[in-house]
DNA sequence: GATGAATGAGTATTCATTCAT
DNA sequence: AATGAATGAATACTCATTCAT
């Protein structure tokens, strides 16, 4: 019994014929083609045509969704930071404070990199354009790892051997290379064994012994 | 567009064609431009043209140098690895392997960054076509590294508590990162703090405690 | 109750397809914007979007009532002309043949350009597309000079020392252009000057001395 | 005994072979595609790739000669210009101030037009960008008249009857229209009727009677 | 070796127009 | 009638690379 049919009249329950006239899901769909090519090639190795193409739609409608290609790595790389940074601040606020906020930093951030591979590469990959984006989340980072420790120095709870800039900056460079590292291939290394190696780490680099 | 050279063909006794003292300074002049040129403005933002103009010679003059524009870079990427590498390896091995291999090592990078700021840029900036050599140096980096964690984990001189590939990984992002910050503005820290920093971090992460 | 204007045809009982308010209302609102955006930006400065944006409609609405841009424009223009050509004649007939016949025209013409600054920029302006429609009202205008003009050379009532058809451009070349250079920015000239100039350089031109 | 003589290689004595680069050449032969494009077509009639091809020249080449499109306009105009001022200049100066002025300035106009057709179409013609230049010569001539006829007025040799700044754009309006008019098809008047014609339509128009 | 004019494929972007809803 | 998302042809402009001189 053939089900398909229907043409202006009666809808069955179920929508088959799935919209394709639906301007949010088209821009969902660009972003999707963007993000996965921008992680593959790059800024520079895509053309629009090649992110229209893969959305399934025609080169003139990227336009209607998006000022040009570097909007939509901003707004890719916008909403990724987004999502980044709060999954990292939920992660420090949970453990306010204590000891645990490292190891579960270290979590949220495996996580994250483990489940969106292509925005991590985008973020913290080698592109210049993109990563002009991730520079900023890392500058962020960086600038609150700074100021916590300033913080402590001067509280007295850390001795002022290492240059909290110099620090921060290495911090967010090692957190940065070895997430974009493992995310090529996650057989490099067990999730569990970067956690506890980022953990202690940043243990030692930033905690008296 | 006839890709080959000459192959099977004998090549003299003479070593290259004895390079005209022109032509060698016309490549070198080539070879500078490119490396200040690709330091400011990165691959994409330079054309063989600008390196040309640069240079003083004509647009065709670059094609007699360079087979194209990625060639430049590598030759310049290269350069500059085996130049770095070179430092590297004079400070580690006059520290042969005692303690003082940190230190000197991080003594031979700072240094190595004030003097080719231009070439850290390339290398270790964030331009993705560049940085796929600097890249290179790192994995290399990265790799001794690693291997020699190995060794001596295997020789009981240190606990296996941290995944030699993960911390290897750590190393080189946390070096690359600092020095391609500190080169942007070099006042950001001093030389000295630079090193010190560096070479705690370095001991703190590698070292058992 | 619309009071419709006769022609000479019949018009049944019933006008014109019922027009929905709505759908007249449209149409004018998007003559309307051309208009303005036409005189402000010429046709190759305006899109099809613009007009229907400014009227307050979607994109497509537009070709709702007018089969492509150029029948817009050319809408305005025969609308523009109608009411231009309705103005001269009945300024031209008032005066039937009497000298009063040039300063009629001529203010008539200012008062015209006065009230529908737009129209003329379009009509006189300089832009190609428009204009080929605003050379044709000069082009009708020119030739119903210079045919009244041979009759009353062979009719002896003037000279034939000035070639018709010469004049006639010259005339009309006159016209066009003093008032498009007024409505740019009519404080360069006053209405009265404008018509007293007018009017004696036609006089000049046209009859014997 | 040819005296030509020359590099390593025996030239003929003619030079069989037209030098196809010559970049004087190629820029000539692009403006002069230019010009009769433009005068056929308008700026929007005519794209970058139609003059390069119409000069046989590749596309990308015509970039190696003008920034764009609207800047070989320019150069046409701004030539154009230059040529029409000097004729006029040297018939006016020729006949310094006589009354002679007059027929000279019809003269060299209407021979101008005569001889350059296409430079005619483009700056006088109905095309918005392209006469925004030919606006402006037409702009200098109506103040260079409006400012002689001023001083005139104010020496008591003419009458103050007619508002100079009206005067002077009517007459430049009449002086343009006739001579595109009149270029469109030269067949339409003669040489001699036409300047016969714009001599009496000027002395009757700004002299006393 | 050097020159620099020429090439032409590549790409981003615009916009008139269509059509399913 | 109206909507507005989608289309895709059109086009300006760039730039790596070639090659005759």
């Amino acid at each position: 019994m053939p089900v398909s049919q229907a043409r202006s009249r009666p809808e069955p329950a179920t929508q088959p014929p799935p919209p394709r006239r639906d301007a949010a899901r088209t821009r969902e769909r660009l972003l999707a083609s963007g993000r996965q090519l921008f992680a593959e090639r790059g800024l520079h190795g895509v053309t629009s045509h090649d992110i229209a193409a893969a959305a399934g739609v025609a080169a003139g409608t990227f336009y209607l969704h998006f000022r040009d290609k570097a909007e939509l790595l901003r707004v890719i790389a916008t909403q990724t930071t987004a999502l980044l940074r709060e999954r990292l601040d939920a992660a420090t606020r949970e453990a306010h404070g204590s000891r645990q906020g490292v190891p579960s930093f270290s979590e949220a951030l495996v996580d994250f990199a483990a489940e969106h591979r292509d925005l991590v590469r985008i973020l913290f990959g080698r592109d210049s354009e993109a990563s002009r984006v991730g520079a900023a989340v890392l500058d962020g980072l960086a600038t609150s790892i700074a100021e916590s420790r300033r913080a402590r120095i001067a509280a007295g709870e850390m001795p002022a051997s290492l240059d909290p800039d110099v620090l921060s900056q290495a911090l967010v460079g090692l957190l940065a290379r070895v997430v974009a590292w493992w995310v090529e291939d996650p057989r490099r290394a067990s999730r569990e064994a970067l956690i506890d190696t980022l953990t202690r780490i940043q243990l030692s680099g930033t905690h008296p012994t």
